[in-house]
DNA sequence: TGTCAAGATAGACGCATGTCGATGTCTTGT
DNA sequence: ACAAGACATCGACATGCGTCTATCTTGACA
């Protein structure tokens, strides 16, 4: 309902359409502080073009240069956030998008409404 | 053409279209970060949602329970980003928001290329 | 049961960031 | 010329965050 806590989606009107409350900015800023970075931007990338529209880390490791710790850490910054469910299956974790959370980010910034306001 | 900077907007195909490259994450993340604050993301909806599309700091100053520095710092590093236009008229600055800039976040969260996939 | 591989957690370190009070810079009006 | 108001800049401080190495946990398999 109050958008504050960063488990409930689809949370606000388009950015165009009125001012967020305090708390609607606390949840939405929640989502984009954890894609603010490139390294989970293009995980979230990675998994979201993957096939299947999953991946293990397994298959996200090689494309970074960091170590693997560091890869982990960003697919809990991710995972904590909502933007990405983990599936353990076996020894492989695998990780995918959550679309509610996606939906959510896009409505903020909904195309019609902003350049209707912002032109 | 590359994305790399802050400055070059309809930067890179939809999240789920294809993986980012680095320097596409890294320009994306820029924008990413400024919004990525409750009173960063609260002054944007209100300059967006103010009547003309445009605010000046005067405007915005009595909805935060923040010193003047700190808005005109927020409201610095949204300029700085490419979010907000900056508009000095007489003693009062106004801000405006660049619809580049928010029309490239709104591609990369495209709705249709998410769902479409992320299903 | 013991070993190995996949991934998570813990702790440390340095840099970035949000906030403030004090001060600076313009512009307007007297 | 001076004073006042609008906004920006500066320097300081505490906190947050990205990265690493070392270690732990878990599941598969001999």
């Amino acid at each position: 309902m109050s958008c504050a806590g960063s488990e409930s989606f689809g949370c606000c009107a388009p950015l165009a359409r009125e001012p967020l409350n305090e708390d609607q900015a606390a949840g939405m800023s929640v989502i984009l502080k954890a894609l603010a970075d490139p390294v989970r931007l293009r995980l979230m990338s990675i998994v979201l073009s993957h096939e299947g529209g999953e991946a293990c880390v397994c298959d996200l490791l090689p494309a970074f240069d960091l170590s693997q710790p560091t890869i982990s850490h960003h697919l809990k910054v991710l995972h904590e956030s909502g933007l990405l469910d983990r599936d353990k299956r076996g020894v492989w974790v695998y990780y995918r998008a959550r679309p509610e959370a996606m939906a959510a980010v896009a409505s903020v910034f909904d195309v019609d409404t902003l350049t209707e306001t912002a032109r």
